[in-house]
DNA sequence: AGCAGCACTCTAACATAACGAGTGCCAAAA
DNA sequence: TTTTGGCACTCGTTATGTTAGAGTGCTGCT
């Protein structure tokens, strides 16, 4: 008796929309309605207490309807769900809000505010994972005063690096230049994690082999490479409209949200996970084991810069939201992120 | 009879300290019992009903004691506020607190998680502003590709600014350097608001005195400095902090506060005014006529680069506040990172 | 298997009452 | 004239009860 036949599965995928659809506990008798299967609210009701000790819904107490569980809503999108892909129209639409023109950061920042502004959530969009980044050119600057010297590194045609590092001895600017000359032919083209670790080991080895600015200039790198921060983060836009939604109207609860979304590591790490799928991914609830996120879901997809997945981008809202819309705006947004990055200036 | 008189005085002194300290309307008997006045509550009644005409406090309704106006607030922090200065060892536990090293952004991100965790309270820091930025250096350098150039600024010897420009024919390298070497002599020293000016009408009027080079140099400074983006903006820190105020619990009201965190000009502004006065100041309430605002207190102070004011830094909370703590914090906090900003790395 | 019917449960909404803190005002005291 | 004690009154809070309605679980009939 205890399987999900057709007819169970209708049923739970009407009280999930219904659901979704109201904020309320969904009774037998609605659901019988709606169903379309000609149904007693009695037969509804024996097939409800089948999927409640299935753990796909549950009743908030005796004599209410139903509420889907985290188990539900994972069916429900695995298999019940149909999404219904955009209009080329409102594909369109997307595109010009996206503010291709720029810096990359306001490129992100424009697609995370298109998230969250379309589907009236929380838009999150990660920084392209700088491991994957290549390096196109090095160029050392001699500053004013002392023994300082600035290094730019121009990494993947649109970003901009650049750090101050304090050097031994003072070089002239022809010194400087031959250094970032003899850098730039060795490694562009390379990514930076793999220039870091020949950096490392070329310091170590054969330290008189080579001349004297040479050596200077991967000294240098080294001290450019070495503990670059791993800066990897998001950006985030319109966290404020979750703010109206009922089940995160308990002030403790929000605040766990908005910390998180503050401390960013934990959203961070999840969102990285979602980087090997290859298109939209959907965490709910719990399933994600931070306290925080326990009435969230998060929607995500990955984008892509010279046809490798680099980041991620997403939509965080209430376990109850609108997957068959949300997901193909965070696919079309994805793409069109992808569109942007790859086209050059 | 409608003067505030020494006992009038002292007593709203009183019923302003109870209210931060309990956060509850204060009634006759109590203030009667701890102002140290040998009064009956009758009499304090009589004299809350004078300092109720006055505007000084109101009641939130007919049975309840009394809780400050922003007027009665005003008084209490103009006239009766009694500050005691940090203990040099609470200083100290501040200034190992804020991160001295590392670049200018994070500097600025240190101070204001200083001020928010110190206070509990949400910390905001401006970042200095753009027009009183001092050029050092200003370099050309060629990218690979097409006829981009990538343009370097060094600016208050800390700062970094760089920006992508696409110039109408190809440079070579040594060209690159000489524009940038004729800028550099030309506006080290200046501020870039006026570089901007200057830029602007050398660039219209006499085209053809100078040389090629020169004029290409002129025409790619126009491009850096004319739009350049009034970049003036803020570093906020703890703003979840103020979810855990009573008075704050009305999400609505709690929205669109974080809202105008997030647009961030309506506080960029209310900073801006604080950028004249030489110390702390504190608004309170709605005199800062902003909505979001209403319900909070916002204290801040300015700091200084090269002994000119170029920034304001402060903390944001609710109006019911702990102001002969707050006040003093933020006043050393400033003194702190005015010093770290000076001390040349 | 499916269904009608019924007793039961629980919530939400509303009414009512008791309580207590605090006020405003007046007349008496200082 | 100022201060004070006293008293009636107001209002928010809390506890308690009542009712209506929605929805369930179960039983026995088809």
């Amino acid at each position: 008796m205890l399987e999900i036949n057709e007819r169970a599965q209708r049923l739970l995928k009407k009280l999930v929309e219904a659901y979704i659809r109201d904020g309320q506990p969904v009774g037998s008798r609605a659901l019988a309605r709606d169903s379309g299967l000609n149904l007693s609210s009695a037969t509804v009701r024996n097939i409800m207490i089948d999927l409640e000790e299935l753990g796909m819904v549950m009743s908030p107490h005796t004599s209410a309807g139903r509420i889907p569980t985290t188990k539900g809503y994972r069916l429900f999108v695995d298999a019940l769900l149909k999404i219904r892909p955009l209009q080329d129209q409102e594909v369109i639409l997307l595109k010009n809000q996206l503010n291709i023109n720029g810096k990359m950061e306001d490129l992100l920042e424009s697609a995370s505010a298109l998230l969250s502004d379309i589907t009236r959530m929380a838009g999150v969009v990660m920084v392209p994972r700088r491991d994957i980044s290549v390096l196109r050119q090095i160029e050392f600057l001699p500053l004013s005063d002392d023994n300082r010297v600035l290094v730019i590194a121009v990494v993947n045609e649109r970003e901009v690096q650049n750090r101050i590092i304090t050097t031994a001895r003072r070089y002239s600017p022809a010194e400087l230049q031959q250094a970032g000359n003899y850098l730039t032919a060795m490694f562009a083209g390379k990514d930076l994690c793999a220039i870091r670790n020949t950096v490392l080991s070329e310091m170590s080895a054969a330290k008189d082999e080579i001349n004297s600015v040479m050596q200077s200039a991967i000294t240098m790198a080294g001290q450019v490479f070495s503990d670059a921060p791993t800066e990897t983060s998001y950006v985030l836009a319109g966290q404020t409209n979750l703010m109206d939604f009922t089940e995160l109207s308990d002030l403790a609860k929000l605040r766990q949200l908005f910390d998180a979304f503050n401390k960013k590591n934990d959203i961070l790490y999840l969102l990285d996970q979602c980087l090997c799928a290859e298109s939209a991914q959907v965490f709910i609830g719990a399933e994600s084991d931070y306290e925080a996120l326990e009435e969230c879901s998060v929607v995500t997809a990955p984008y892509m810069i010279d046809g490798k997945l680099v980041g991620v981008l997403g939509v965080i809202g209430p376990t109850r939201m609108a997957y068959d819309r949300v997901i193909p705006i965070v696919d079309v947004t994805a793409k069109l992120l992808s569109a942007a990055l790859n086209q050059r200036p």
